[in-house]
DNA sequence: TTATGGATCTTCT
DNA sequence: GAAGATCCATAAA
C-alpha cells in the first residue's frame, strides 16, 4: 500500500484522519526516531486560511503535487512546521501534522529538544519538527524514502477521535471549519 | 528593492 | 497571561 494510492484520492479533511496513528520515522545519526500521529490539520485550496489558496508560488507549488511528499516551511522566523501533501495531483491540499506520541529512540527527542518533559516532545507542529530534526532540507521529499518515511497504520474508527477548530486561524471563514482531527485520550496532544 | 506579517514556542510576570 | 524572538515568501512600488 502505497501514500499516493492511500492519500491520492481523498479529500484533504478525511486525508487526516487517515494519517491519526500512522508512524513518522527519521533515520538520524543511523537511528530511527519514530512516533505516532496523534493530531492533524487539514487545508486545501478552497481554504482561505491555507498557503494553496493563492495558487501555485514558488514557496508552496509542492503542495499541488501528487500526494506523500513533504511540505516543509518556515515560520515565524525561528520554527518550521511538516505538512503531508494529500489529494489529487494539481489541487493543493495538504494535512498539517500537529502532534506524535513518542515511541522510539526518544533519548535523541530529549537531546534535540533540550528538555525531559516527554509530554513536551512533539505535542506541537514547531516541536515535532525539531524532535526529528526535520528542516527545510526535506521540503519535497518523498515520503515513502528513507530517511524520513510515513508509514500508515489501520484506520482508526471515528468514535475514537474528536474535530475542533484549527489552531492559530484567526480570520472568519476558516476559523469555522472543525478540520483539526486528534486521538481522543490522547496525552500527547498541542491542546485538549 | 523594500515592507509586512505569519498554520508558533519559550520565557518571564 | 503577555510579549519577544527573528527568517522567509509575498506584494507593492
Amino acid at each position: 500500500m502505497s501514500l499516493i494510492n492511500e492519500l491520492g484520492h481523498i479529500s484533504a479533511k478525511d486525508a487526516a484522519l487517515r494519517l491519526i496513528g500512522a508512524k513518522l520515522t527519521r533515520i538520524y545519526r543511523n537511528r530511527p526516531i519514530s512516533g505516532l500521529i496523534v493530531e492533524a490539520e487539514a487545508y486545501d485550496q478552497s481554504d482561505l486560511a491555507s498557503h494553496s489558496f493563492k495558487g501555485i508560488t514558488p514557496r508552496t507549488s509542492i503542495m499541488f503535487a501528487e500526494a506523500g511528499h513533504a511540505y516543509v516551511y518556515f515560520s515565524y522566523g525561528l520554527h518550521y512546521c511538516f505538512n503531508v501533501v494529500v489529494g489529487p495531483k494539481g489541487e493543493g491540499s495538504a494535512v498539517l501534522i500537529r502532534a506524535l506520541e513518542p515511541l522510539d529512540n526518544i533519548e535523541s527527542m530529549k537531546q534535540l529538544r533540550s528538555t525531559d518533559n516527554i509530554h513536551n516532545l512533539c505535542n506541537g507542529p514547531a516541536k515535532l519538527c525539531q524532535a526529528l530534526a526535520i528542516d527545510k532540507n526535506f521540503y519535497g521529499h518523498n515520503l515513502s524514502l528513507a530517511p524520513l518515511t510515513v508509514n500508515l497504520a489501520k484506520p482508526v474508527s471515528p468514535n475514537e477521535v474528536i474535530w475542533t477548530k484549527r489552531i492559530g486561524i484567526k480570520e472568519p471563514p476558516g476559523t469555522e471549519l472543525y478540520w483539526r482531527v486528534a486521538l481522543k485520550n490522547s496525552k500527547y496532544l498541542s491542546r485538549p
